[in-house]
DNA sequence: TCGTAAATGAGAATCAGTCGCTATACTAGT
DNA sequence: ACTAGTATAGCGACTGATTCTCATTTACGA
């Protein structure tokens, strides 16, 4: 057992589970599913709770520590550790969860605009991109 | 609530209950989920199931006659009738769903190229701006 | 080591959304 | 108009994701 975990993201207490989501989550490229993300816990050997793997990452999400998105088509949430704190969007493979992160600052310069034309407040975007990697679009790459 | 449903949106035979929720539907001026139509329906002594609810609204998604778009507190779907069938975004009110569409075809655009230049295929944008609107802000005209 | 607050596990609860079977509307034939 | 045939609609039961409850365990400062 090491005396450090690798990177210590963790808030509040460090627990062996906390270490372990945090470890499966870094080895993964894209965005995964908390399911998912559980099932790759058991395969290498680690019990944690699912419960523990939604409460984990949702306060992780609340430290700014990963990122979460909806999947447009089944409204599933999708996470990935993210340390770029600055505003940016994803765009995200719909087959295997790659994602780039992409910056158009134009884009939230505009949408800002309008919604402070409408007189709004506290306003959010929300603004992926999804599409087919192209990994994913060759069928000898294919990763599920 | 100004008018009548502009046009029978029925796709397929027409029942009471398509009538029905297309009627609360347009009686509605922002974003509704499908839980709070069917309770509109159900104050209306209009009974409806719930899942016909949620059929019907996905074949006028696909017929192009309603939008829909993901909360991003909670996932859940919200939808409205929108007849505009060119591409655009909305601006909603998280309080009361009210909703302003507009258009920024540059965003478009700028997207379009990030996912073409990363080569992805078959790309799907979801952009959308959520706040609270100038009359949510005043606790006075506040609508829940 | 001890005490205490925080974290975890297990499963129940919740909630949006979907499925499979039955009922009904529409059409063609008479 | 009446009836059978067929596709569609409707509905209750179900699924799957996420959260909650609470008894138990654990981390960690004193």
């Amino acid at each position: 057992m090491p005396q450090d975990p690798p990177f210590p993201p963790v808030e509040g207490r460090s627990t062996r589970q906390k270490r372990a989501v945090w470890a499966a989550l870094a080895s993964v490229d894209g965005f995964v599913s908390a399911k998912t993300l559980h099932h790759r816990l058991e395969e290498r050997g680690d019990d944690v709770a699912l419960a523990t793997v939604y409460r984990f990452l949702q306060s992780q999400l609340e430290a700014g520590t990963v990122d979460s998105l909806l999947n447009p088509d089944d409204g599933e949430a999708l996470y990935r550790i993210c340390a770029a704190q600055t505003h940016h969007h994803h765009l995200v493979c719909r087959e295997c969860g790659i994602a780039t992160e992409f910056k158009v600052p134009e884009i939230d310069r505009l949408a800002r605009t309008v919604a402070v034309n409408e007189g709004f407040s506290e306003t959010v975007l929300t603004f992926d991109v999804f599409g087919i990697c192209p990994a994913c679009q060759s069928p000898s790459n294919h990763v599920d």
